[in-house]
This record gives C-alpha cells, structure tokens and sequence, in this order.
DNA sequence: CAGTGGATCGTCT
DNA sequence: GACGATCCACTGG
C-alpha cells in the first residue's frame, strides 16, 4: 500500500490525474473515526482558462485560494448551501487546478457511513454523487486546505494506492455534470467513471 | 420510470 | 440580492 505523495498531484496534466485517480482510495480520519473508499468517478477543473473553474479568469478570492497553492490539498466548498464539496488541488503553486471527487466505493468504516448519511444499508448507490461522497467520508467546509501529503493536524484526508487496476476500456468519459453556464467548456470530456465489468463466470 | 421543486447559506456582485 | 461543480421526496403516467 502506498500513500499518494505530492509528486502525483503536482503534475500538470490535470485531466490525466483525474483519470488516474479512479481506483485510488481516498482515506478520511478524524477524531477516532476512520472510513474510505475506493474512488469510482471524479471530474477535472482546468484552472484559469477553463469557464467551468471557480478559478476561471484567474478569479481569486478567500474561498479560491487554497486552488492556487501546492497541488495534494484539499478543496472544499459549500455548494447550494448544503452540500460539502470535495476537490483535491493539483499542479504547481499559482495554477489552480483541480478534481472533484464524485463518487466512491464504500470500503473501510462501514457503521460511521451509516451514521453520517442516516441511511439504514450501505446501498449500491450511496456513494455516488459529489454530495453524498462527502458526506459518508465526514468531509466537510473547514477541512479546505488541508495538506493530504503531510498531515498538518490530527485530521487527515489522503490517497492510497493499493494497487487495484483499472481497465482503460471500464473508463467512461463524458462531459461534466452541472455545468452547463460554462458555454463550450461545459462539453469537454472531464469527467471520468470508472465502470467494472462484470465478471463472467 | 421521468420530471419538478424545496432545502439552505456562503460567496460574490 | 441572486444563485450554485446537489440531493431527495414527491408527483404523475
């Protein structure tokens, strides 16, 4: 098992990480409560000259900041006034890139995934939805900028790799959810899911 | 099923 | 003062 480490995230490609990150497992810990999940859908934000990025334009302000720092922390912002929505910023300090993690694969922590989401089964749906992701992994507002390569509280949210492998031809690509203010960048083939076949025996 | 609308509030204009 | 990188309950067919 390996955790991500900042190398990873700084790339410049960000559509590229998007993509490697389906399969990855995003790890949450805080207090004494531990969950994860193996990513299964993300979408990329191309920075400035991208109309669907809060950072298209090189717009800048408190909520965008921590997008124009290092890549490998989090983004997290509130969206609909409800919902916690988790980014992880990539490429180099003053670009501000980033994937939205849109969907997950419960895997660790089962019984806290119940409690945060208040559901009674783990359904096969529970984790999809930028929302809902969130949600089952306790994610929430006040933990943007977190570091994910070094913890610097005794929060934690980071990425493991442990090895699963995605099929290139399980890749679903489409354009991005939502976005549809975003003119022609609304049509870019962002988003990525990752959909297992099923196996034939 | 598909379609609709309410919830709810920080952020930016 | 308007609105969103959403979710879910509810409606009607």
């Amino acid at each position: 098992m390996l955790v991500l480490q900042r190398e990873f995230f700084t790339r410049d490609d960000v559509v590229q990480i998007a993509r490697e990150l389906l399969g990855k497992v995003i790890c949450t810990s805080f207090g004494s409560d531990f969950t994860s999940g193996i990513i299964i859908e993300t979408e990329a934000y191309a920075g400035i000259v991208d109309k669907a990025s809060h950072a298209y334009n090189n717009r800048r302000t408190a909520r965008t900041e921590v997008m124009y720092g290092r890549g490998g922390h989090a983004y997290v912002y509130l969206c609909y006034g409800i919902h916690s929505l988790f980014n992880i910023v990539t490429s180099v300090e003053d670009n501000p890139h980033a994937v939205l993690i849109r969907g997950i694969e419960p895997l660790m922590g089962p019984e806290i995934m119940l409690m945060r989401s208040g559901k009674q089964h783990l359904h096969s749906k529970i984790g999809i939805g930028p929302g809902n992701v969130s949600k089952l992994l306790g994610i929430h507002v006040k933990h943007s900028g977190l570091d994910m390569c070094n913890r610097d509280s005794l929060d934690g949210i980071w990425v493991e790799d442990r090895g699963l492998i995605v099929d290139e031809k399980e890749i679903v690509v489409s354009p991005r959810v939502g976005v549809d203010y975003a003119g022609q960048d609304a049509l870019l083939p962002y988003r990525f899911q990752w959909k297992k076949k099923k196996e034939t025996t």
